[in-house]
DNA sequence: TTAGGGTTAG
């Protein structure tokens, strides 16, 4: 079916056949001849020497550095030449402030950027759409959107003049702390809406499974003469996979080849990622070879999708063989190709090559994440090696990469486990105390191990505390209370329970109806044992 | 010379 659909791909007029794992000749992919470091060390040379010249040159040639070294992502540096030119008495112009800002807002510095905006204020600068839209995305990245929808009533307020980039902002971050709705609401208000601000609303429709809205709005922008560019159509192919309607991706990507939209390596990359999830590794590589074709050089996320498929389908050696074509191409592999080969050989229950890769990227300067220590941490748990799990625990203790609720979780289920139940409350106290929220994977982990731990009544508190804080349990959270008190033979409760379950929309998987009808036949209720049984079979649960 | 959107891992 697959093959079928990558036929009728416009992109494909021939299935390449493209070798997987030889290394491709091709000059256009060979690696730069300046290697970041030298950029970087040949701009600051160049500053220095603007800097140093007898007569100040105009400042926008230093801003012209600054940007560079900006769009390097080199934000220490962009800091530390501005100080510099300050200390020389020269002093910035707006341009260069706001690129300051821009820096601080990328290394977390609010504090500093907002001093920057104050300066700015000071010298009688007249803020501009620029300063607050850097402002506004630095509150945003800090998941602090309320702050940053305050910032943009004040300034209005005050008289300054916003613009689409600005709005881009604030609807992306609404959007990215999942408030959806706030985001279509503030792009309701806005006139002029633009082609990325239905990206960002598409992309996040998609990504809550609303394919039908996503659908709409993609209508809509099109009605309204708003074209549809490069990443809308990767948006809505993404989604569209993402959802599971696969159909409508390939429409949208030989709708986007009609229109003269070249796909560019995110499409490519999209598109390998999702024969990958479904298992079908020949097709994803023949979308490599189609993309090597068409002059679109793979990247790391290309070779990552493609390792990840590999481990999938249980074919490490053929995920090793990748990680070779890669370097071969000048592809340098990331903490993410790292993550992938571990979680890979854990899965494949290789542990201790895992802990080999996890000393070997260290070695090559690549440092491990939360996600390295959380794979391996989880693995060892699981392998019964719990001490050195927990060595890993308190090697992450009080520096980076800083545990988060998956890491703790792993550790209170480990406890949980081995009947350590008192620790495993001990550590959810610590995990809040070190600003660790649970999640209801936590409290699902801790209401299991509290009932097959006879603490019913501890399950109980953990279960209503979590409605007390406002949260909707999950079909596990459920499964595992109804259990606890099934196993106490409380049947009654159970089936209350089981009942307000399934009003509140949450319904009953395979699961849960096995748990319910074998504590009914235990008890000897074996009508109504039966009446479940048949309502399992008419939600066709046995499939 | 300064501000906005899309892909891969637990």
């Amino acid at each position: 079916m697959w093959l079928s659909r990558s036929v009728r791909f416009s992109l494909l007029p021939s299935i390449a056949k493209f070798p997987p794992f030889l290394p491709i000749h091709n000059s256009l992919f060979c690696s730069h001849s300046h290697s970041q470091t030298s950029l970087h060390d040949d701009a600051v040379s160049q500053f220095n020497r603007l800097l140093h010249q007898r007569h100040v040159p105009p400042i926008f040639e230093f801003g012209k550095i600054l940007g560079f070294l900006v769009r390097m992502k080199r934000y220490p540096t962009a800091i530390s030449l501005i100080k510099q030119m300050e200390l020389k008495g020269i002093h910035n112009d707006l341009a260069n402030l706001n690129l300051l800002i821009n820096c601080c807002c990328h290394l977390h510095k609010l504090s500093f950027a907002f001093s920057v905006f104050a300066k700015i204020l000071k010298r009688g600068y007249h803020s501009d759409a620029i300063t607050l839209t850097t402002l506004v995305r630095g509150l945003c990245d800090k998941g602090e959107v309320k702050e940053a929808l305050n910032l943009h009533d004040k300034v209005i307020t005050l008289g300054s003049r916003l613009n689409q980039f600005t709005y881009v902002t604030l609807i992306n971050g609404l959007s990215k702390i999942g408030e959806t709705k706030a985001a279509i609401e503030l792009f309701r208000t806005i006139q002029g809406q633009s082609t990325v601000m239905y990206n960002i609303i598409i992309d996040s429709l998609l990504k809550e499974n609303h394919p039908k809205e996503a659908y709409g709005l993609y209508s809509e922008m099109v009605i309204k003469g708003i074209s549809p560019d490069l990443i809308t159509y990767n948006t809505l192919i993404y989604g569209f996979c993402l959802v599971g309607q696969v159909d409508v991706a390939f429409g949208f990507l030989n709708k986007m080849v009609s229109n003269s939209i070249r796909p560019d390596v995110y499409t490519y990359n999209i598109l390998i990622d999702a024969f990958c999830k479904e298992r079908k590794l020949g097709e994803a590589n023949n979308v490599l070879g189609v993309m090597v074709k068409a002059y679109v050089k793979p990247d790391v996320v290309s070779f990552n999708a493609l390792m990840d498929g590999y481990y999938v389908v249980n074919k490490g050696k053929n995920a090793k063989q990748v990680f070779s074509a890669m370097t071969h191409m000048g592809v340098s592999p990331d903490v993410r190709t790292y993550n992938i080969m571990i979680n890979g050989l854990i899965r494949n229950e290789m542990v201790d090559e895992a802990i080999n890769l996890f000393h070997e990227m260290q070695n090559r300067n690549i440092f491990p994440n939360t996600v390295t220590y959380n794979t391996l941490i989880d693995g060892l748990c699981k392998t019964g090696r719990i001490s050195h799990a927990w060595d890993l625990f308190h090697e992450m203790r009080g520096r980076n990469p800083q545990a988060d609720v998956i890491t703790y979780s792993s550790m209170i289920d480990v406890l949980c486990k081995n009947h350590q139940l008192d620790k495993a409350i001990e550590l959810l106290r610590k995990m809040r105390e070190n600003g660790v929220q649970p999640d209801m994977y936590t409290a699902t982990i801790l209401i299991d191990g509290m009932c097959r731990g006879g603490r019913l009544k501890n399950a109980q508190e953990i279960f209503q505390d979590l409605f007390n804080k406002g949260h909707n349990p999950n079909i596990r959270t459920y499964t595992v209370m109804i259990s606890g008190l099934c196993k106490e033979g409380l049947l009654d409760e159970a089936l209350t329970l089981w009942s307000k379950m399934e009003d509140s929309g949450c319904l009953s998987n395979i699961i849960t109806f096995e748990i319910i009808i074998s504590a009914l036949f235990k008890n000897d209720e074996t009508e109504k044992a039966e009446k479940f049984f048949h309502e399992m079979i008419s939600r066709d649960l046995l499939k």
